[in-house]
DNA sequence: CCGTCACGGTTGAGCTTTCAACAACCTCGA
DNA sequence: TCGAGGTTGTTGAAAGCTCAACCGTGACGG
């Protein structure tokens, strides 16, 4: 974080360099391209989308909204604003939490499922024809270990 | 872009699932701390500091609006308002093109070229702490071909 | 109990980004 | 030379995100 070493700075070198712009240029395109057809085709941006996957992944559609920010790698702040987004286009009910009344929980509604599920197609196939068409399999599996290993050495939230 | 295939889905298989989930989430933190970093050390946005980095490497840190859009991977309409919001500070200035009226030139300041400075070593530091520190030299070799791959194949802009 | 502190969530202000509309300018062919 | 169509850039409104402040609740030690 800080840097506290008296101004003894190690620069990237080429290979790190061309890396580290290859990755500016391909994160900052791919994830315009598919908030880009999400926006278009289904009239919400690509972080709503995967609010409502979530939700239809846990169990009785159901999250807390601290946990649903956890899964969603966002702050409290942001999915409070956009789950009242949602709650506003019927996709996502909130209710308060029985065990613990600070809590609420975030419930997925039919219609919300019904917009996930006529979502996901074309959103699935943007990923493929963005991301894992151009890659090979075993390149695919570089890339979870590379992501993985990177993902394990930074903070939490 | 458009599915017309009449309703035939290829989902993602269990190591495409995967890739894709730790991609989302390592992009997103990744990009949240570097930002983050950013905007407390330098009081701006990674963006912006991207902007004034490009700037400084062109001949005369000087860029045409457009090409500075596309060496950025952002809209017109973004660079505009951005660059319109550095200018307030002093750290670009606008002039006119001669050769093409139409166009507007990107001037970094000495001002914005201290900036970009100052901000440099604490930027480099975090992206090796988050990124470089957690990966072999060999890996950041596959992740660079693996990123070349899927860029290639990412409609511009 | 009671005070303190941590946790869960919301809110509003300010900033950035997107989108659509627009204006000015260039190019090129009829 | 004129006009159509493309390029360059800006603008304002709407939407999303961040940040800091805040409230209500739980947990825990005295």
């Amino acid at each position: 974080m800080d840097e506290r070493c008296g101004g003894e700075v190690r620069w990237l070198d080429g290979a790190e360099r061309r890396t580290w712009m290859t990755l500016l240029a391909t994160t900052a395109r791919l994830d315009g391209a598919l908030d880009r057809q999400m926006q278009r085709d289904a009239g919400m941006p690509l972080a709503y989308y995967q609010i409502l996957a979530m939700l239809s992944e846990a169990p009785r559609h159901t999250l807390r909204m601290t946990d649903l920010a956890e899964i969603t790698q966002s702050s409290q702040s942001r999915i409070s604003h956009a789950v009242k987004r949602l709650e506003m286009q019927s996709w996502v009910l909130r209710r308060p939490c029985a065990d613990d009344r600070r809590s609420t929980l975030a419930e997925l509604t039919d219609a919300g499922h019904a917009a996930l599920v006529a979502a996901a197609p074309a959103h699935v196939a943007a990923v493929r024809a963005h991301l894992f068409d151009a890659l090979s399999t075993e390149q695919v599996g570089q890339l979870r270990e590379i992501l993985g290993a990177v993902l394990s050495e930074l903070p939490e939230t």
